[in-house]
DNA sequence: TATGCTTTGTTATTGTATTAACAACATAAT
DNA sequence: ATTATGTTGTTAATACAATAACAAAGCATA
């Protein structure tokens, strides 16, 4: 079964809140306490459990161990989903930190890549940064699927096409710079640019 | 008028290609080509312009100055929009420089905060960075109303309280933590966690 | 003048996501 | 017993976005 977008994202979230509820001993969680914290109707929370076939019960709520069972069931395990960042300059230094320093993030990183000699053959938080040269080779070895692109180069659309031959499938995209990708190949676009002008739109209507 | 979320998205992608196209001295652009840089559709670039009351001309497309004109009235003009960061550990420096160093990025950043007193009074990429204490009177003189979330404090909930109070109408967050925002406030979350998930599970879907 | 071509502009349709409405259920209170 | 209450689970309605379909315009060519 395919799941929408838009539920997979909350999964995510949910997730999130119910670890921590986990963490206090909490054992049921209503849906209106979960959509509170995630700006979220509790009519959304109980249709993306419905979906994962999860059954609350009356007056306590969702089993809190029942439903974080069933949502790593249906998403990746934190730590497992194989993930390189292309470009190690100050913002992918600044996202691998965060990535690895953090236990519950999904992302498994070992190793990531840049064009400048300099920084390749380097190490940054204890990942080994190699020229992208190696990057067909090393993706396949470790099954690598996802890389974030922090990297600023007017080749970026032949950095795209080669990591998709060497096996990436999703694209977090931090880069201005368009390029296109084959389909069936995800890409989410971190464009502040953008968004920031998205912002400016909606903020200036007042 | 109010356009659509997804329009406006899509203005700030069309300015910056417009922009490109008008350093070349191109006098005119196809929908085709205009979409087919930005992973759109031809229809979708006619329709979003049709929403601004643009019209092109038959077999020479669009008048590249004239939509950029209209663009611009649309949008804010780049480096016009007061925003500001919060937090400036690795990250927000990071972003801080990309933001900066571009001259076409819509933000202009006059100061950034942080709740660390070694950050605070430091300076960052030329920007002044103070303690958070000081946010409630430089937002207001300076007249800020986007703010990038790159903090990681456990009270959260109320330093996104007191910047709205301060007149912040607009937030970029990079948090995982969660937190709530009063309606009319808007609030795009880059939350690589969540994103990642995300791109687990449909990258798994073969 | 007629025919065909290319590209715009608009309406209709479909698809996706959110919100509303309400039935079902199980307990508590009277 | 009966009624009230609080919560889930599901269907129906609405809203928003993307796509399809095609008419309109205007020039080129024969």
């Amino acid at each position: 079964m395919r799941l929408p977008a838009k539920t997979v994202e909350r999964l995510s979230q949910y997730r999130r809140v119910l670890q921590k509820y986990e963490d206090l001993d909490e054992l049921y969680i209503f849906s209106h306490d979960l959509a509170s914290m995630l700006r979220l109707t509790p009519v959304q929370v109980r249709r993306d459990l419905m979906l994962l076939k999860i059954t609350g019960h009356y007056r306590s709520g969702y089993n809190v161990k029942a439903v974080l069972r069933t949502i790593n069931e249906t998403l990746s395990i934190p730590k497992t989903q194989k993930t390189t960042i292309i470009g190690m300059g100050e913002l992918g230094q600044a996202l691998l930190k965060n990535i690895s320093s953090n236990p519950a993030c999904p992302a498994l990183i070992p190793a990531t890549f840049d064009l400048d000699p300099n920084r390749a053959s380097k190490t940054y938080h204890n990942v080994p940064c190699y020229d992208f040269i190696k990057a067909p080779e090393l993706i396949t070895k470790h099954d690598i699927r996802i890389a974030i692109l922090t990297i600023n180069s007017p080749e970026i659309q032949e950095i795209v096409d080669s990591l998709v031959l060497s096996g990436i499938r999703g694209f977090i995209n931090f880069i201005g710079g368009p390029f296109r990708v084959p389909d069936g190949i995800y890409l989410k676009d971190y464009d502040m640019r953008t968004t920031l002008d998205e912002l400016s739109y909606f903020v200036s209507q007042m």
